[in-house]
This record gives C-alpha cells, sequence and structure tokens, in this order.
DNA sequence: GTTCGGGTACTCTGCGCAGAGTATACAAGG
DNA sequence: CCTTGTATACTCTGCGCAGAGTACCCGAAC
C-alpha cells in the first residue's frame, strides 16, 4: 500500500495541499510556487499531473467537481480522502524520522576522483569552492530578505538545513583540497607517482578494497 | 550530445570502468561493487545494461568481442572509444566543480514540517538524531576497519564526505530541537497555538512568503 | 545424490517522470 | 490595432530506470 509509492515527494506535497482545503493541480503547482517549495521539491507539470493520476488511482485523493470558465481548459478539483490523510502523516513522519540513503552526485564524483590528474582535481575542486561560496552568499542574502519581511523561522528551517549542508560540504572541500596540495592525504603519493609516469599502462588501477563486510552487511544490488 | 543524457552518475562509472580496460556489464558491476561504488553510485543490473546500451548509442562505448562460456548466457566486453574518454573527462570535471541542486528528501520532510504537530514533530526529529547517530558510529567503525586494512585514505574521500554531511546535518537536528523545545524559533509559539485549538478550521494555513525574487530569480518551474 | 544456496550473465516489462507542446485569455506596448 | 508576453490549465510522448524474472553452473550440505 505504500512501499516504492512513496518515491516522489511532490505526491507528499499534494497530499498535505489538498488536506489545507480541495484544488486542482494547478492550483497545488502554484501554492507550491507562492511558499518557494520547489526549492524543496521536484516539481514540473509533466510529473505533478501522473503523481496526481497515481493518487487518484491509489483512492488518496478523488475528484469532487470540475469546473471550467469561458473556455479555458476543465479545471478537475480533487479534494483528500480519509486514506489519504493518514498517507499523508504517515509518509511525512517517516521522512522525518528515518534517514533515507541518498546519491549526492557530488559524493558520485569524489569516488572517481582519482580518475583525474592530481593538479587537475585540486583545480576544479578549487572552481567548487568558489561557487559554493557563492551559494552561501546567496542564502544569507535570502535569509536577511526573509528577516526583513518578518517571515518566522519556522517556515525557513528547510532552507537552513540547506544551508547547513552547504557549509559543511565547504569546509570539508576546503579541507581536502589544502590535504592533497600538501601530500597529507594518504595515497596522494602514489596518485601523483601514477599520473608522472609517462605512459602508465593501466590508467588508473584504483586497487579494490577487498572488503564485503564493513557494518551494514552487504544490501543487495539488485 | 551531453545536456540530459549527465543525469545517471552510473554511466560515467562505467565509463572510468572501461578506461581501465574492455570489460563486459556483470564485470563492470562486480568491479564497481568490489570498490564499494555501490555505496556511492545507485546500481542495479537493470538500469546497468540500459545504461550501456545508451552509451552504445552515442558512441561512446563499442563492443569489441562476445565470448561464451559452456552454455551461460553470452557475454558482450564493450571497449571505450575517444568519444567516450573526452565525455568521461569533461563529465567527471564538470560534476566535480560545479555544485549540482539536489532535492535531499529531509529538506522536504522540513519544509513540511508545521503539518505536524509540534510534539510529535519533536519526538519524531530525536528518533531521526537516534538513527543518525547510528549512522556516525557505522562510519568510524568502517573508518577504522579501512585504516586497519591500510587503504589509503585518497580511496575513501568520498565516505568521509558522506561523514561530514551527516555529521552536520546531525548537528543541524539537535539543535532545530532544542530550538522548538524551548520556544527559541520564531514561530513555534504560532505554532503550538494552531495545534492546541481544539477544532482548528484551516489546520495548516502555512501562509504564502510572498517572495518572488531572492537571489536568484525565478528559475521557470517548467 | 539430490537439493539448496549462491554466483554468473543477462532480459523483460512497465510505471515514473521530464520536456515540450496546446489552447485560451488578458494586459501592456508600440 | 496588432503583436508580444505572461498567466491559466492541462495533454502528449517517449526515454529512464527499477524490480522481477530466466537460465545455467557449481560447491556444499543433508
Amino acid at each position: 500500500m505504500s512501499g516504492r509509492n512513496r518515491s516522489n515527494p511532490l505526491a507528499l506535497a499534494v497530499l498535505i495541499c489538498l488536506f489545507e482545503r480541495p484544488m486542482h493541480p494547478y492550483e497545488v503547482a502554484s501554492t507550491l510556487r507562492q511558499r518557494h517549495k520547489q526549492e524543496s521539491v521536484r516539481l514540473n507539470y509533466g510529473s505533478l499531473y501522473a503523481v496526481v493520476a497515481s493518487l487518484e488511482r491509489r483512492r488518496l485523493v478523488a475528484p469532487v467537481e470540475t469546473e471550467r470558465e469561458g473556455r479555458l481548459p476543465e479545471r478537475t478539483v480533487y479534494e483528500l480522502t480519509a486514506a489519504g490523510r493518514a498517507e499523508m502523516h504517515e509518509w511525512l513522519a517517516e521522512l522525518v524520522s528515518i534517514p533515507s540513503k541518498e546519491y549526492p552526485s557530488f559524493e558520485a564524483a569524489l569516488s572517481f576522483l582519482p580518475a583525474l590528474a592530481p593538479g587537475e582535481a585540486v583545480a576544479l575542486l578549487e572552481e567548487r569552492i568558489q561557487r559554493l561560496e557563492i551559494q552561501l552568499a546567496l542564502g544569507d542574502a535570502a535569509r536577511e530578505h526573509v528577516d526583513r519581511l518578518g517571515i518566522p523561522r519556522l517556515l525557513w528551517v528547510e532552507a537552513e538545513y540547506r544551508g547547513a549542508l552547504l557549509h559543511a560540504e565547504h569546509e570539508y572541500v576546503v579541507r581536502l583540497v589544502e590535504e592533497i596540495r600538501t601530500g597529507t592525504l594518504d595515497g596522494s603519493d602514489w596518485w601523483r607517482a601514477v599520473f608522472a609516469d609517462p605512459g602508465r599502462p593501466t590508467p588508473v588501477p584504483l586497487p579494490g578494497l577487498g572488503v564485503h563486510d564493513v557494518g551494514h552487511r552487504a544490501e543487495k544490488t539488485d
């Protein structure tokens, strides 16, 4: 009843909007954008209508009326069902209380770092640092602006969280660059050597770790 | 030639494996798993073969031979093309140097936090804190284990990064809970009031921010 | 001696979701 | 007055990707 259907948070956003009052999908989108939820939840119309259709199939929402104004396309207004209210609550509780494994693309990038020459890696990481600093500054500016408008922090926590992660990433990358630079990072000597050798045969050996049970045992691939 | 094709990092992982030497898809998967890349890159066979097919269409990889052992299914070995080498390098450089907007599910959860009763929110966040502490401990254990095996940190940076983010999240959530508890979080009084009122009419008003241009102006929804 | 788990090597199927397109109304600008 | 842009309200299309299934082989266990 729930499992893999809880993949797209946009569906949760829809449930929460309809919890407030019945709306048609486009109105849901407008509401979410007005509240800047599109910063935290991927939103586009293609997905929105698909998601609403899926919620309807699962009987979590139901159409109440379909109105039409002039010759504009017909609007179908949906309301939340009892099951929908339950699902909303349960899902949100799960999202808050259980950290889920995610795959940030920079983590992937880092895991492939030795495939770049050390010098290039440093240059690119420094570029990233600059971009991160811009984002941090933008975040601060937004924060101040919102403060001036007197918007309570409660409605801004997601942005604070984003800022905290951004800050941590910045800190980490700065340290990492420093360690590659100074050679403090264990393995960077080998790294440099491999790329210094002209005509290296196996470009990037990346030796296997040979560890198959570190903590959380072997979540299966498939 | 690149754009939306750079969505799935698994494709990059494949390119990097084939950069080392020609392999068949299953071997790519085994290699990635052996090196614990499945912690950083979503890997499953269904996607793998699709991704390889897509790379082949884009002429970034090409089949070299197809062997067969006994009556086991035929294995198609792929190699990297010149275009593939270029794409690999360019893509990896982009991934390292340009931070990309991501949508961690906890950010979504936080943005909907006021839809929960304050007391419940606190309880759930505390549950999360415990789970985060477990993950941090597991990470440390893995770290120590890998240290003992003498694996250079260079090959472990992605896990360090994950740890740093995890740490930041933990710190943030602890602070947040504290602030909700003590009422230091601006808006929590209103929050409590709304949920204290029995028979509240508009369950969660979540007033719109009314800000439409904070920094980065209006990336379009569609 | 056969059954059972686990490894090899893919294939099949079908929903999810993004991007682009459609059609109408309205407001402002030249 | 005619165009250009923007907002409203969806629909269409098709790839991406995950999960499950297939088919074979092997070693160990009962």
